[in-house]
DNA sequence: CCTAAATGTCTATTGATCTAGACAATCATA
DNA sequence: TATGATTGTCTAGATCAATAGACATTTAGG
C-alpha cells in the first residue's frame, strides 16, 4: 500500500482524527495481521511524530467505534476488520452484491412520502418538473452495522404503490416486481466524496468528521424509461466500490 | 441537492474546515448561480450557526484556493465553478473523458522505473511475485489544476519500452500502441475515498484535510489479459466519477 | 515473584480555534 | 452625496487540541 507516515498541521483536521484515520486505514489494508494487534502507543507516537497523548486521543476514538479494544498491560487489540466491497455494475442489486461478505443483510425503511420533483430528480427520471414522485428514504446494515443511508425517488403514475410494496416486501426489485416491472438496469453513478453532515453521522453510526462516499445513480427499464434516481451514501470507511466493465 | 446546514463541534475536524467543505460543494452544485457570489458572510454564519469570523476563516481558504474572491463592499465572488467529470466505462482513456470540460489537458511524468511486483500488483497484473513491472508515477492537470495523481504499473516483459515510450508521447493508449497493443479494456475498477496524505496534499495542491477519491484499476487486452494496474488519487472537490453502464 | 512492557490517569502549559463586540473601509445605488 | 450593505481589522476571552512529564495499574514471561 502506499501510507506514508506523516500528518498535517493547522489544517483544521485535528491530528488524532488524522492518526485515527490512518490507523483505521492500516487495519482496513491488513498492515497489523500478524499480531492481531495495533502498535503500542509509544511506538505510534513515534511514528507519526506526536505526543503519545494524541495517539491515545484515536485510538479512544477507534475503540469508540468498535474498531479496536485496549487492554491494559497487552496491547491495542484489533476487534473488527473493515471494508464491504459493494460492486456496480449494469445489475447492479444492492442485497445480493454484499452476498458472502456479511452475514445479516438489515434494509429498514426510515420514512415514505410522496413529493413533487426537484429539478435535479425531475432531470433524473425524465419527468417534467414538479411531477409526483414517491420518495423513499432507507438505511441498509450489514452484521449489524450501518453500511449505506438512500434517499430513491420513483414516478408516482407509474409506480404508485411503490412505498406500499416497498414496505411490504424489503426490497426495490421485489417491490417493482410486485407492480409489473420484471427487470430493471443500472444505467448511470456517479461518485463523489465529501465529509459527513450530522444527519449522515447519526444515521451511519459514524464517528465525526468521517467522510462518505455519496453515489448518485439511474435505474431504468429495458425500453431506457428511467424507473429510479436514488442517492447513497456509504460509509467511505467502511466500504468500497467495486465496478465491473 | 440534500445539502443540511449544520455543522458539528468536537469532532477532530474544525468548523471553519466544514464550513469551508460544504460552501465549495454548493458552489460544485451551482446553488449560487443566480448571483455569482456567495451569500454575505453574517447570513452564512447565522445558517450554520457560527460566529461570522469563524465564516471568515472558511471562505479565507476557498480564497486560498483560488475558489471566491473577497471584495469588500460588495460581497465574495465566485471565481470558478468546480468538479470535473471523470467518466469510467469500459472504454476508460483519461483525456478523452475529458474532452470539452476543461481547455488544456495536461500530463507530467514524475518518475519511472523498474520495481519486482509486490503482491498486490502481482495479483492484479497476473504475475507471479517478484516479477519486473515499469512503475509510471504522474499527475495530470485540466486548465493548470491537478486533477489526479497516478501511479501505475506494466509488466515489464511484454512492455519493456513503456517508460520511454509514454515520456515520448505523453499518453498511455499511444505508448500501448507504439507497442504493438492497438486496444484495451477497463475490467474492473475499486473507489475508496479517505483524507489526502502529506504527498498527495502537494502533489494535488490540496487545501490541506482535502479527501481523496482513490481508484485502483486494472486494464487488460481484449484477450483478458492484464497489461496495467493503476492506483490514481483524484481530488475529491475538484472531481466527480461517473460511471455508465 | 520479580521485571519489562504496555495501557490508564493525573496535572500543567502552550498554541489553535471559536466567540463576542466594536469600528473602519469600500462599493452600489437611490 | 448620503445611506445601507458588505468586507476588513482589531482586541479580549473561552474552549479545544497538543505537548510534557510523572506515576499507577495490568499483563506476560522469565
Amino acid at each position: 500500500m502506499v501510507g506514508r507516515r506523516t500528518v498535517e498541521r493547522q489544517t483544521g483536521v485535528a491530528l488524532w482524527r488524522q492518526i485515527a484515520d490512518r490507523i483505521r486505514l492500516a487495519i482496513g489494508n491488513g498492515d497489523y495481521d500478524e499480531t492481531g494487534m495495533v502498535p503500542p502507543e509509544t511506538v505510534l507516537a513515534a511514528e507519526f511524530g506526536v505526543n503519545r497523548h494524541t495517539v491515545r486521543s484515536a485510538l479512544a476514538a477507534l475503540a469508540e467505534e468498535g474498531l479496536v479494544r485496549a487492554v491494559q498491560g497487552r496491547g491495542t487489540l484489533i476487534e473488527r476488520k473493515d471494508r464491504v466491497t459493494y460492486p456496480i455494475s449494469r445489475r447492479t442489486r444492492f442485497s445480493q452484491g454484499l452476498g458472502g461478505q456479511v452475514q445479516e443483510i438489515g434494509s429498514k425503511l426510515l420514512g415514505q412520502r410522496e413529493v413533487q420533483a426537484s429539478g435535479e430528480v425531475a432531470a433524473a427520471l425524465g419527468l417534467p418538473l414538479n411531477a409526483p414522485v414517491v420518495e423513499l428514504r432507507t438505511v441498509s446494515s450489514g452484521d449489524g452495522r450501518p453500511l449505506s443511508a438512500t434517499i430513491a425517488y420513483f414516478p408516482a403514475e407509474r409506480f404508485p404503490e411503490m412505498a406500499q410494496q416497498y414496505g411490504r416486501l424489503g426490497s426495490v426489485t421485489k417491490a417493482f416486481a410486485a407492480q409489473g416491472l420484471e427487470d430493471y438496469v443500472r444505467v448511470s453513478t456517479e461518485i463523489v466524496a465529501r465529509h459527513a453532515d450530522a444527519e449522515e453521522l447519526e444515521l451511519l453510526k459514524l464517528s465525526p468528521g468521517a467522510i462518505v462516499l455519496e453515489a448518485l445513480a439511474v435505474n431504468a427499464d429495458l425500453d431506457g424509461r428511467p424507473v429510479e434516481f436514488s442517492l447513497t451514501r456509504f460509509a467511505a470507511d467502511r466500504m468500497k466500490l467495486r465496478i465491473d466493465t
